[in-house]
DNA sequence: TTACGCAACGAAAACGTTTTCGTGTTGAAA
DNA sequence: TTTCAACACGAAAACGTTTTCGTTGCGTAA
């Protein structure tokens, strides 16, 4: 077994200083061609490479990112790890991913353990325990260590630093105004409890639509999932105790359970129900009949987070001017609507 | 703009040794109990945290896990690397991602990057063009010097190591041998080009299934999938000009893919073909129909992928005795088959 | 008084780098 | 012969820990 070489090693080898072996090898004119020479081929050789550890130690930089999210098996947040890690691997980075589970206790946990000098800085989507008790001292405590923190979609307003979020309501207002212009008059929304913030702001949008078009609010149409596990009955309820022509979704998952549950009762989608989801993943994709959604882009989010957040790292001046990126989305039509 | 403070700094303001710092936090016996109950207190009221990167350099351990995938935006992986990370976490470890893009090259840097002291050891499943090449040179370079590595799911019989899979030819026999044990007689195999490892043995044990069980392999019915985009005109060719009353597909993409086609040509699935897939992703659990599939555990296969690591990490005698261990699988039955 | 043991603490090495600041040697100019 | 610059290299500090091995000072037994 061939344990890896140190400067030391080589430099004994070599009879000659440390200093000697590291200024070759990183081409210093100070040393004379001959030893310059001997030292890379050695190097070579032995196949030399310099420990990480080492460097983030002196240079106190661990070219490193930390990511924190609530799930990895999760289509959007695998789109956006995949965005991140593009980026950072570009610039030299490599991402370190934690899952908070939805709890508070790990998101704190996580960022603590890798705030300890395991990464430069952060890029986090809150977990729902945490915008419930809209707890963030670890988070300000972070940053006031001068650790850069850049959020994604599950952000809130109580902490400074840059975000990249899209814009929940507006998305929302423009999936409920293609139903109002295209002749729906009875849209059902299935959104999450209010303190998930992109469901609320998602359902926002929704009300608002309705209103600047005059359409009467019926809270009947309404349902906030709480158990997702459970939401397929409500559901039901939902489009059997009303006439509704329309269902609005802020996920694909609520959109394809819909979906089934209107097969379930025998209507038609699109034909007796249009049914629009959130987030464009795979299930949309692939659903029978596919579903029109807002896409989300996860991919270009990581990418937007992963240079907020390394620019940043790579300025030395730390300006306090925090920014948040607005990713735009689209409608993305599919069979479950009609034009 | 707090930073993070050191024992050096603690040992300055109270005008002790560093030495004596770092004993009194780690409740030495040879500290006095008063010095020991100021230096914590001060440690405590300075939020004193020991830098993980020192003690990595000290200890020459990074508790860290490196994890090299061919892609993340994939449910599968998405699975493993959930697996992965929770056990990690359990016993103290970090997980850092890195993605291959199905590139040799790519593989191979990351590899190399992660391997100058970054991780302690490896768990990683193979790109396609690392299995097409048969160059395994990078895995035996950081094995060799120490490392372990532990593959998953797309391995190889040419390097020593720890493994996990599943059974891959005999998921597929259960598979076939379902279909031919129900009266199921022209069954059609969808499955990758050869050079992919689990492709090629989910096709030998469709083959040895037919084999068994004597019935004549028809060549038409098998088709190689080399560019996902383009599969679909493939198995419409192969539905219209075949009579065939089954399809295995050795994933869920080709699955879907094959229900959407034969909804196309006007049949039904499954009364006029029946489907079976592989992996059982979110695709599978929400087509509609709901697809039948071999179940392959990826949280299974992450976890089990992990204790074997951490646990060869753990004991510091490395004995050579690399074992293989073969996850279960088992048909999870949908609306895509009738019994 | 001397010797010794013990309690409490500090100095220093080690992990692997990079970099600053010497230092010795050589050759040439004065 | 002396002086000085240029060249080639080495010593040491620094990053933040932990740990080994002193080194004090003091009390007690001989």
């Amino acid at each position: 077994m061939r344990r890896k070489v140190t400067l030391k090693q080589i430099a004994k080898e070599l009879d000659i200083s440390i200093s000697t072996v590291s200024k070759s090898l990183r081409d210093s004119h100070e040393i004379s061609e001959e030893t310059r020479l001997k030292v890379k081929a050695f190097a070579k050789l032995y196949n030399y490479k310099p420990n990480n550890i080492a460097l983030s130690l002196k240079n106190k930089k661990t070219k490193t990112i930390g990511i924190i999210i609530p799930e990895i098996v999760h289509h959007f947040f695998a789109t956006v790890i995949s965005g991140i890690e593009h980026v950072a691997n570009e610039f030299g980075y490599n991402v370190i991913v934690t899952l908070s589970d939805e709890s508070f206790d790990k998101e704190v946990i996580n960022l603590e353990m890798l705030a300890s000098g395991s990464t430069d800085g952060f890029i986090m989507s809150l977990s729902k325990e945490t915008q419930l008790k809209k707890d963030f001292h670890h988070l300000e405590e972070v940053i006031n260590q001068g650790m850069p923190v850049v959020l994604f979609d599950r952000v809130t307003n109580d902490v400074f630093c840059d975000k990249v979020i899209i814009d929940d309501q507006l998305a929302a207002y423009n999936a409920t105004e293609f139903f109002i212009t295209n002749k729906y008059k009875n849209i059902a929304l299935i959104t999450t409890v209010d303190y998930v913030s992109v469901g609320k702001l998602r359902t926002e949008g929704y009300l608002k639509a309705l209103s600047d078009y005059d359409i009467k609010l019926d809270e009947n149409l309404i349902i906030k999932v709480e158990d997702i596990d459970h939401c397929q009955e409500q559901i039901i309820e939902l489009i059997t105790n009303n006439a509704i022509d329309a269902v609005f979704a802020v996920n694909e998952l609520f959109a394809v359970t819909a979906i089934k549950a209107i097969n379930k009762i025998g209507k038609k989608v699109p034909d007796d129900i249009a049914v629009i989801g959130f987030t464009d993943g795979i299930i949309s994709q692939f659903s029978t009949p596919t579903i029109t959604t807002v896409s989300q882009n996860g991919i270009k989010m990581g990418q937007k987070a992963a240079k907020m957040l390394i620019e940043r790292l790579e300025k030395e001046e730390d300006d306090e001017q925090y920014t948040t990126e607005i990713i735009e989305t689209e409608l993305i039509f599919r069979e479950s609507t009609t034009t």
